[in-house]
DNA sequence: AAGTATCGCAACCGCACGTCA
DNA sequence: ATGACGTGCGGTTGCGATACT
C-alpha cells in the first residue's frame, strides 16, 4: 500500500501564488506562528493550498529575513567550497549563508555558479592541467616523502554535476608562506555539523613534514595572516579555526597552475564524498590503495 | 517586429527521516 | 517493534522574462 498523499491535489490550488495568498499566509504566520503543523495550517489560514506548498512558500519567499539575488563573491566562495566538500547538501550550505534558502542556493549553483566553475576549470586545463575539467585540480607529485600517487580530483557524478576536490599532496614549486592549504588544530572535537574531523597526529606530522603547515607554527600564522579575509571563510564556518580547515585556492580569481595544490586533504575526511569521487574516477587517477587510511 | 532559444527562478514531486502513539 | 504522520531535503519541471536571430 502506498503512502497517502499529504493533501488532495485535485482540490487544492497549485502553481504560482497570488499577492493575496501571500498576504494571507504572511499575516497568519505573523499572528499565530507556524504552530508546528504545516498540514493543518492552510485550513486555519483559509488558504486552499497544500501544507507543503505553504511551507515552501513561507520558507523560500515570504520569510522576513530572505535575501534574493545579489550574491557576493564571498558567498560564491562559501558555496563553492562547501559544495566541493559535501556535495549538494543545499540545506547545510544555505545554513551558512544568512538570508539564503536551500532552494535559492541550489538554483544559483545550477544556473550560474556551476558554469562559472566549469569555465574556470576548463581554463586551468588549457593552462596545462590536461585539457578537461577533471584535470583542473590534478595533483602534482609530492615534493617530499611519503611517495603518494598523483590523484585526479574531479569527477562527474551520476547526476552530471562536476565535483571538485580530492587529495593534493604537493605543489611545484613548494608553497610559500601565504599559500596555506590546510590549518590543523590539535585539540578540538570533531565538528559533526560540517563533517569535519580533527586531523590525526600522524597525518598532521606527515603533511607538515611535506608541504603544509600547522597552526602552531609561525608559518601558519604568516600564511593565515596573508590570506585575504574572504579566503579564510571556512575558519568562520568552522567556528573558531581549530578544526581542519580546507583552504581553497583563489578559484574565482583565476586559479594558476602552481596553485593547484590548494585542494584538499579534507577529502579523506569526507567519507561519502570519497566513495563517490574515487569510485567514479578513472582508474589511473585514483589514489593509491590505502591513501586515506594512511592519512586518517 | 516576430519568432525562437535560452535563462532564471518558483514551485512541485517523491523519497527519507524523525517522532510518536 | 511497527506503522502513521509530518517535515525536510534534493532533484526536476514549468513558465515567464530576456536575449538573440
Amino acid at each position: 500500500m502506498g503512502r497517502a498523499p499529504c493533501c488532495d491535489k485535485a482540490s487544492v490550488k497549485r502553481g504560482p501564488w497570488s499577492p493575496e495568498e501571500d498576504e494571507q499566509l504572511r499575516s497568519y504566520v505573523q499572528r499565530h506562528g507556524i504552530g508546528g503543523n504545516w498540514i493543518a495550517l492552510p485550513q486555519k489560514a483559509g488558504l486552499n493550498r497544500c501544507g507543503k506548498s505553504c511551507r515552501l512558500r513561507w520558507l523560500n519567499y515570504l520569510r522576513p529575513d530572505i535575501k534574493h539575488g545579489g550574491y557576493t563573491e564571498q558567498e560564491d566562495r562559501i558555496i563553492w567550497s562547501l559544495y566541493s566538500s559535501i556535495g549538494s547538501r543545499w540545506s547545510i550550505i544555505a545554513s551558512k549563508l544568512p538570508g539564503r534558502t536551500d532552494n535559492d542556493v541550489k538554483n544559483y549553483w545550477n544556473t550560474k555558479l556551476k558554469k562559472k566553475a566549469m569555465a574556470a576549470a576548463a581554463a586551468v586545463g588549457r593552462a596545462g592541467g590536461g585539457g578537461n575539467a577533471s584535470a583542473a585540480f590534478a595533483v602534482a607529485a609530492p615534493a617530499t616523502p611519503p611517495a603518494l600517487s598523483p590523484a585526479s580530483s574531479s569527477v562527474t557524478s551520476s547526476s552530471g554535476d562536476v565535483r571538485f576536490g580530492g587529495a593534493v599532496y604537493a605543489t611545484d614549486p613548494q608553497p610559500q608562506a601565504g599559500q596555506g592549504l590546510i590549518r590543523f588544530g590539535t585539540t578540538s572535537a570533531p565538528r559533526t555539523d560540517h563533517q569535519l574531523a580533527p586531523v590525526p597526529a600522524a597525518a598532521a606530522q606527515l603533511v607538515d613534514g611535506a608541504v603544509w603547515r600547522t597552526s602552531s607554527t609561525s608559518d601558519a600564522a604568516i600564511s593565515v595572516a596573508q590570506l585575504a579575509d574572504d579566503d579564510v571563510f571556512l575558519a568562520e564556518l568552522g567556528g573558531g579555526g581549530e578544526q581542519l580547515l580546507p583552504y581553497y585556492g583563489d578559484f574565482f580569481g583565476g586559479l594558476q597552475p602552481q596553485d593547484r595544490a590548494a585542494l584538499e586533504l579534507s577529502a579523506c575526511y569526507f567519507p561519502n564524498m570519497m566513495t563517490e569521487m574515487w569510485g567514479a574516477a578513472a582508474s589511473d587517477a585514483k589514489p593509491q590503495q590505502g591513501l586515506c587510511d594512511t592519512l586518517t
